[in-house]
DNA sequence: ATATATTTTTAGATATGCCTAAATATACTA
DNA sequence: TAGTATATTTAGGCATATCTAAAAATATAT
């Protein structure tokens, strides 16, 4: 099945909302999700639906169909093995690969990627902590808790970032929160659930919400 | 100056083909290394003339201009590089990485090649023996003859080959005719311009006029 | 349950990049 | 140099992917 630009955006796009709450995904939020304007996405919709990757069926949401669930995790795979690439092997920093590996994740070469994956040592874990699907689409996620819902007193280690936009990275390196650094949570305040967090036993900081939601650790 | 992948091809073709000869360059010429039609061309001419990477006025063929020679080299460069890093660290063989370059030679971020360049250990030469323009597009061009041309018992190395079709590198496989191979002529046949040659001085094949005009050589 | 708000779709454009068929300009040749 | 052949351009379409504005369907709230 031959997918175009557009088209696997669009199914990676229905993937991370499919896998982000609801099974349905709607025509605003697939919208939201990719910068485009609904009437763009009901036009794609129908296509997608033809070439059985969504079902779709107007005013009624769209869902992923199993298909379409395997294209997306390809150019998943895709795009995390070059973000493996550009930070293990070209010294990138992980605040500086997501919008380059937007564009390599549309290399169509199969070879090209076993290959990739070989010369990187077959990584499970991308540059952020998210796991990288096998060529049958398998991967295993760590357990994952969000550092706003561990209780005061709990602890554990960063393991993946929901947020990886520069900016929150690179906040995330001033701080020290690099994947595997140890978090304690040291005080929460109810009234804006910020919470003051201990870092390897040795920076205290306090975090707002916005922060502690897309901070993952393992327990 | 953006251009696009379709504008990037184009003007690469203008420029490879303003090289192999004539400065003018044919709607038709250009037509056929794209494999596109004529009336394609046409349109695009226009497009580009607009953009002043070439100068084109109806009729009359078309010209590079600076700005054009040194859009279509940067793209050349990311290309050769890229066919470097394919064979250098992923293993691919000369004759497999002209179709996959095609493709990476289009993404976008000058710092990414400039990484690329840096793990590469800054290369001077692609796979296929063709000088790598650096970041203001200068290269070095070893010179380069031309087998078919060389005289009775002349000799040199391979230094580059001009067809990089995948058939043609694995008929050089076959013969052994790797880059930095030493050939001599035995003989040369003046009625089908074919040569009986020795190639590093163990392996004695005769070539036709066709394969002795693709492999280049140094004196 | 009816009115209002929101979401989604349709209709009609635009831009890119390609095509075929026909027209026109240039080149070649007798 | 006239006539033919070749090269090039124009005209009109098509597919993809986007948009805005308006219409239609669904959701919500009183």
């Amino acid at each position: 099945m031959i997918l175009s630009f557009a088209e696997e955006n669009y199914l990676k796009a229905i993937y991370h909302l499919s896998n982000a709450g609801a099974v349905e995904v709607s025509t605003n939020g697939i919208a939201d999700e990719l910068n485009t304007k609904p009437a763009s996405v009901t036009d794609m919709l129908r296509k997608l639906n033809v070439k059985e990757v969504v079902t779709y069926r107007k005013y009624q949401g769209v869902n992923i169909t199993e298909k379409g669930r395997l294209g997306a995790l390809q150019v998943i795979r895709k795009h995390r093995l070059w973000e493996v690439f550009l930070v293990e092997k070209l010294k990138f920093n992980w605040d500086e690969v997501h919008e380059i590996a937007e564009q390599l994740e549309h290399i169509k070469s199969p070879l090209l990627i076993r290959r990739l994956d070989e010369f990187l040592g077959n990584p499970k874990y991308d540059p952020h902590g998210d796991p990288i699907p096998d060529e049958h689409g398998e991967f295993k996620a760590k357990p994952q808790v969000p550092l706003s819902e561990l209780p005061l007193g709990g602890s554990g280690l960063v393991i993946a970032v929901k947020d990886t936009s520069p900016l929150f990275l690179q906040y995330l390196d001033k701080i020290g929160a690099y994947l595997g650094a140890k978090i304690k949570v040291l005080d929460k305040a109810a009234f804006d659930d910020s919470m003051e967090i201990i870092i390897d036993d040795k920076k205290t900081i306090f975090v707002s919400r916005e922060v502690s939601q897309n901070i993952l650790l393992t327990e």
